[in-house]
DNA sequence: CTGAAAGCGCTTACAG
DNA sequence: CTGAAAGCGCTTACAG
């Protein structure tokens, strides 16, 4: 394997000039560049970025850990962070949490080994826990999607409440009054305020806010089949669905009952499904940018590595109300 | 930032008797070890890899290069990936190329940089140097989906030509005699597999091969939707999208052209879609074990890495139809 | 603009 | 079962 002693004897300079061309790191007369760049070519010199990176303490690695890569929202998202990481120089670790806290911390202990530079985060749980021990190894954080307590980190994400707010009117602005809610883990901010959105849709439009048309769940199929079978008894006329793994499981239990939306039951959705999975966009939907989303927290990551002492922001991203035909007027009783 | 000395110091032992127990390598005594143990996490001891990798060059990462992140195929195939990956304690960085050469040929070359311990290959061609480059730095290759000449690499990959022969043979048995193909990039082994099983299909059947029913493009949704495009004038009765995306977008074209699956045109597809995106399945496809094949290349890859003498391999892994309502007889003429 | 020396934090290769 | 010495391939921190 040549090395950059190597390259260095062959141009007829020292190691650590060699070093400075690679790395374009303080001057080097451009006649001596080139000798070294031509060494460097002719013997096929490929540098140890492991040597590199223990020495200087900077390894261009960044994690991306999401809970759920199946889910087109975060595929999106990841193109976003992968182009803006790759364009920089940086490779990306991809982290797959299942929503589950235990295999979070593991993955999070494995990145503090490997002395990423930082770390992109949908955190599992709304404990800050993880992102403090990031913080206090100096990796960079930014969380997405989700809020976190008790730590004072950048955070990038869509607009949950207002997102949930116009869904949900657009259900009451349609007559609907027995509209109900399933959403995702109670404990997740995002849940939180879809529900906070849902509520105050509801208390604009002079509606009482009923528990047995409240569900939470989590944010997979099963789980929003198993909240609709649970809800048909109490007769919806609308359901406002807190991701669309919820919804494509409480439209499968409607159609196991024989109900058709939105001539029995009006749906709506928090994200969009995107292009190719459905062919005629039906669902009404909000829909979340997230490959801007990816992006504008992977620039915001690449800036605070750069300049630590950064104020800490909070980033809320709008959100897109799309009217389909899932949704329209209740059917007279 | 402490280190193994400093663990090894509270210990009372010498750095190399901690390195035994944390890598549990070598004979170290219960006793002993447990000591190391307890100062570690006193220590709130974190090793650096880096400093590992970089001595005993094994950095226990390895990386999945794909053609498109955002197709649910290869989401499916990253999980398996992943899940067998990270129970045997290696990262993966993931990487996508969206089909072109250059992007793929600079990831390897970053790959290499990098020292990962082995590569799973989707080739978004069917030149093997990139595969080769890998081989000649002992870098372990499998790879995925499509065949690769000129270089002696194991492969993991479902079974192009048996499932496009079931899918177009089923189209000629419901009595279909204009069969259309849309198919991927010309120059890869999964195309060029799919069309020789629609070919031997045809001919089968008795039918004859009709070029201006045979359209290569790319694995996109735009690429579906202008081969259909440009296929509809000729009037075929039935069409054979060459992966789910294309079918995506020939389904669009149809749409806009006023056409209706299958009462027009029907419509068979090499891979599916999975649950959440489909509420009523539809499509007659033939279904790929992509979690399978994500699995069972990374435990060859990790197989490789152990024993590097082992002779190449190429699995080649069943698909299954699945018959669904896009397909009927035609209509009489 | 260039270089000699030291050292990053581990593991290898011996030795006992 | 345990350890002392050397070294992996770079970059840092000086020096000139």
């Amino acid at each position: 394997m040549t090395t950059i002693r190597d390259v260095a004897k062959r141009a007829g300079v020292a190691p650590i000039t060699v070093s400075r061309v690679l790395n374009r790191s303080g001057y080097v007369r451009p006649e001596t560049r080139q000798r070294v760049e031509q060494a460097a070519a002719e013997l096929h010199y490929v540098p140890n970025m492991l040597a590199h990176s223990f020495r200087s303490h900077r390894t261009n690695t960044l994690a991306l850990v999401v809970t759920d890569i199946t889910n087109p929202f975060w595929t999106t998202v990841a193109r976003g962070v992968e182009d803006v990481a790759s364009m920089a120089g940086f490779s990306v670790f991809f982290c797959n949490t299942d929503e589950n806290e235990t295999k979070q911390a593991q993955y999070i202990a494995a990145l503090l080994r490997r002395r990423v530079d930082g770390v992109l985060l949908a955190p599992a749980a709304s404990s800050g826990a993880d992102v403090h021990a990031l913080q206090r190894q100096n990796v960079g954080v930014v969380v997405l999607d989700r809020r976190v307590e008790g730590v004072a980190v950048d955070t990038v994400r869509g607009d949950s409440v207002d997102g949930a707010f116009q869904l949900v009117r657009h259900l009451t602005d349609l007559g609907h009054r027995r509209i109900a809610l399933l959403a995702g883990p109670a404990g997740l901010s995002v849940s939180q305020e879809r529900a906070a959105g849902y509520e105050r849709a509801l208390r604009a439009a002079g509606l009482p806010l009923d528990p047995s048309l409240m569900h939470f769940g989590a944010f997979t199929v099963a789980s929003g089949h198993a909240m609709m079978r649970a809800l048909l008894a109490h007769r919806p006329t609308a359901i406002f669905a807190a991701n669309n793994f919820i919804a494509a499981g409480a439209l499968t239990a409607m159609r196991e009952a024989g109900l058709h939306t939105p001539e029995d039951i009006s749906v709506v959705v928090f994200d969009d499904l995107p292009d190719p999975y459905v062919t005629t966009p039906v669902l009404t939907v909000v829909a979340q940018p997230a490959y801007t989303l990816g992006k504008a927290a992977t620039e915001r990551l690449l800036e605070r590595l750069r300049q630590p002492e950064l104020p800490v922001r909070d980033l809320v991203l709008p959100v897109q109300l799309l009217v389909r035909r899932s949704t329209a007027a209740p059917a007279p009783q």
